[in-house]
RNA sequence: GGUCCGGUAGCUCAGUCGGUUAGAGCAGGGGACUCAUAAUCCCUUGGUCGGGGGUUCGAGUCCCUCCCGGACUACCA
């Protein structure tokens, strides 16, 4: 079979944030894949980069007094020590930022705005002339330009799913004062996608590019009306490249950051003599992307599309997952399951998450949920148990006479493993490296008992049985280097510690087929420890309290010693200053809630009556459905917004606001004042 | 509400082209063993394949319909 050239790549981490268990999730999916191809002598390029751009960046260094290369450096490293850790095997691993990045963008723009696909538009926003400020589409209602429906939220039709700008909406209202807003522009410069209808229909619908769902998804979404216009550029002050021809403005943040899949190739070739070209315009090349869910759109859509126009290879396929959960929920940190890759390095190893993910992972976008205690037992039971037990159970006795000169009957053990092969292969080719793993396993389950039949540790007993022990091991040692062999892609450091054990490295997939003889036995060390539960819950532990560990309990500064961390901060960065003036145009209440009722047609709505005492009462919309029971809020008091423009919404109108923080969801935090406050007070 | 993906044993899941009596691992019960990291091996209890209808000689599998769960999207000012 000919040798096959394949490139790799997993999405961008932001250069925002540590790498949490999540990413690590699609790396090991990616870092799998790309094992697995070079076990089978394919020539594999495994490269990836931080994604570092765009206006979160510039905010953070602002805040951190550095400059965004510092932050981005810093970040950077940490990152790749992170995923090094994990054994996550890149070839490169660079930046959007680099000046290579910057170099292919200018090229691939050349070529977009060759083809005719950029225009200039005046984006449109709405002004509201009495409220003196820029309206966001939420902040417009108005009809429906397909369906006529009226009092339709700014960016789309609630009643026909139809989605357009607030410009176009007839009669448009402002809900802030009612008054009709003006157009105002600013001009940006656009992709117009929809020249590439044709080409995206039949890319993503035929040649097996993506998973079914996924194109499926495509039509469903997006393909059945015309693409809607690419906003690619944004005006100063912005983090990013400056567009050579459109000074003052840079490209968005999601142009330049697929780009950083070529800039990191350009940078491996560099380094190793390679030609960028043989990756990136070869059609001997097979491209491969994994990527998250939540980036479809962008990978599936403007990424071919601009890949069409500039005359480079399309993806091969794009794999796409889904989202990682704990224990069946969201990655919370409040619950300690928002898990940093640090914080997990800190008390557990790599292969246990490497081997739980495999064994979990398929083809299709589904969430994959990392149980607890199905990981611990998982583990435990399967590799430990099962698969290292062969050797651990096994290698003693032949460590002074190594292994057999020829192969002993094994009553056709390792024959049919063998044969396996190309099954497991092929599982795993097709990412459904959970068949993989329970193929694999099935093995194990059929080692062990020969073992257990064969009794090497009564033969010992028996100087005249030493031939038939020396036999015995050879076999369930070869049956065990099947095994991790097969698990190489998966388990690295196990195939590497195999390898030492037998005198003989694991390079190739195809030493599955051949049995080891002859070869020196070391000494047997352990391979893999058991995980104990303590260890997982002092991670969890560890999650909870934050990044910022106290170095020391003596003489913690006064904001050391609460260890709060300064995620919240940099996710929502201060506003900036008003007035006091501005501060008394907002009128907060303590209100006490009289009735709470969950919206049956709404996800995330509780519709809740407030009082604010005297038979005053307002009904408000209040997103907070996951986070409290209606029960647990009724009689209770809260501070509410309580003069703020009422607001139609489709299950009815919202008169004002109930104060609460957190990022939303489950971590939703109503304000309530402390014992004596009363319905009606304002709050100063 | 729209779109997509699911529902098989207590749990996690396999089940190929529609074809014998629906399988595995874990957990549970019983026993064996002592080489091995409280590991291993043998035996064993668990299923109206979400409900209903249809096609067929034959349906977990195909079709229709309903129910339930999840994801995406919208509402969360």
């Amino acid at each position: 079979m000919p040798k096959r050239r394949i490139l790799v790549t997993s999405a961008l981490p932001y250069v925002n944030g540590h790498i949490h268990l999540g990413y690590i999730l699609e790396t090991v999916q990616t870092d799998i894949w790309v094992r697995f191809q070079r076990l089978r002598g394919n020539e594999c390029l495994y490269v990836c980069a931080d994604d570092t751009h765009g206006t979160a960046t510039m905010i953070r260094a602002r805040e951190e007094g550095r400059s965004e290369a510092e932050l981005i450096a810093g970040m950077q490293a940490a990152h790749v020590a992170d995923l090094e850790e994990f054994d996550i095997s890149f070839d490169n691993f660079g930046s959007t930022n680099d000046p290579e990045n910057e170099r292919l963008c200018r090229i691939m723009w050349k070529s977009i705005r060759k083809a005719g696909l950029v225009k200039e538009k005046d984006v449109e926003q709405l002004f509201d002339p009495v409220a003196g400020t820029f309206l966001a589409d939420r902040f417009v209602r108005g009809t429906c330009p397909k369906c006529n429906a009226t009092d339709q939220p700014g960016d789309n039709c609630s009643k026909c799913g139809t989605t357009y700008t607030p410009a176009d909406l007839i009669n448009p209202q402002s809900t802030l004062s009612g008054a009709t807003p003006e157009v105002r522009s600013a001009k940006h410069l656009f992709i117009e996608l929809e020249q590439l209808h044709d080409f995206l229909e039949t890319w993503s619908q035929s040649g097996d590019h993506l998973q079914p769902e996924i194109a499926n998804y495509l039509r469903g979404h997006f393909l059945g009306e015309p693409l809607r216009d690419w906003d690619i550029s944004r005006p100063a002050p912005y983090f990013g490249f400056e567009i050579p021809d459109y000074p003052g403005n840079y490209w968005y943040v999601w142009f330049d950051a697929p780009i950083g899949y070529m800039a990191s190739t350009q940078q491996w070739c560099d380094k190793h003599g390679g030609n960028f070209d043989d990756w990136w315009k070869s059609p001997d090349t097979e491209i491969h992307h994994f990527i998250g869910k939540d980036i479809t759109y962008f990978h599936t859509l403007f990424w071919p599309g601009m890949l069409k126009t500039a005359g480079y290879s399309l993806p091969t396929k794009v794999h796409i997952h889904g989202f990682l959960t704990v224990d069946g929920e969201k990655m919370s940190k409040s619950k300690g399951t928002f898990i940093n890759a640090r914080t997990y390095l800190n008390h557990l190893d790599p292969s246990y998450l490497r081997y739980f993910y495999a064994s979990k992972l398929n083809d299709h976008v589904d969430d994959l949920d990392l149980a607890l205690d199905e990981f611990i037992s998982k583990v435990n039971t399967d590799l430990v148990g099962k698969v290292v037990n062969l050797a651990s159970r096994t290698a003693k006795f032949v460590e002074k006479t190594g292994l057999s000169q020829g192969y002993p009957d094994d009553g056709g053990l390792f024959l049919h493993a063998a044969k396996l092969g190309e099954e497991i292969a092929d599982a795993y080719e097709n990412c459904d490296y959970s068949r993989a793993m329970r193929l694999i396993l099935g093995l194990a389950d059929r080692a062990n008992p020969y073992v257990e039949e064969n009794k090497p540790w009564e033969l010992r007993k028996d100087p005249a049985s030493a031939q038939r022990l020396q036999d015995v091991c050879t076999i369930a040692l070869n049956l065990f280097r099947q095994i991790a062999i097969y698990l190489a892609p998966v388990l690295p450091r196990l195939a590497e510690q195999t390898g030492e054990l037998l005198n003989d490295p694991i390079t190739s997939w195809d030493q599955t087929q051949k049995p080891l003889v002859g070869t020196q036995v070391a000494k047997f060390q352990h391979m893999l420890k058991r995980i104990e539960e303590k260890d997982v819950h002092s991670m969890i532990e560890e999650s909870k309290q934050g990044e910022v560990a106290p170095t020391s309990g003596e003489k913690a500064s006064p904001e050391d010693r609460w260890n709060d961390s300064g995620d919240a901060l940099a996710a929502e960065p201060l506003a900036s200053e008003c007035t006091f003036e501005d501060f008394t145009k907002v009128d907060l209440r303590v209100a006490r809630v009289i009735e709470a009722e969950a919206v049956p047609e709404a996800r995330k709505l509780l519709k809740l009556k407030l009082s604010l005492g005297g038979g005053e009462t307002r009904q408000v919309f209040a997103g907070i459905k996951a986070a409290y029971e209606p029960e647990q809020l009724v009689g209770r008091l809260v501070v509410m917004v309580a003069n703020l423009a009422p607001r139609q919404m489709s299950f009815g109108l919202s008169e004002g606001m109930v104060v609460a923080s957190g990022p939303g969801g489950k971590d939703v935090f109503v304000l309530s004042p402390d014992a004596g406050a009363v319905p009606g007070q304002r709050v100063h």
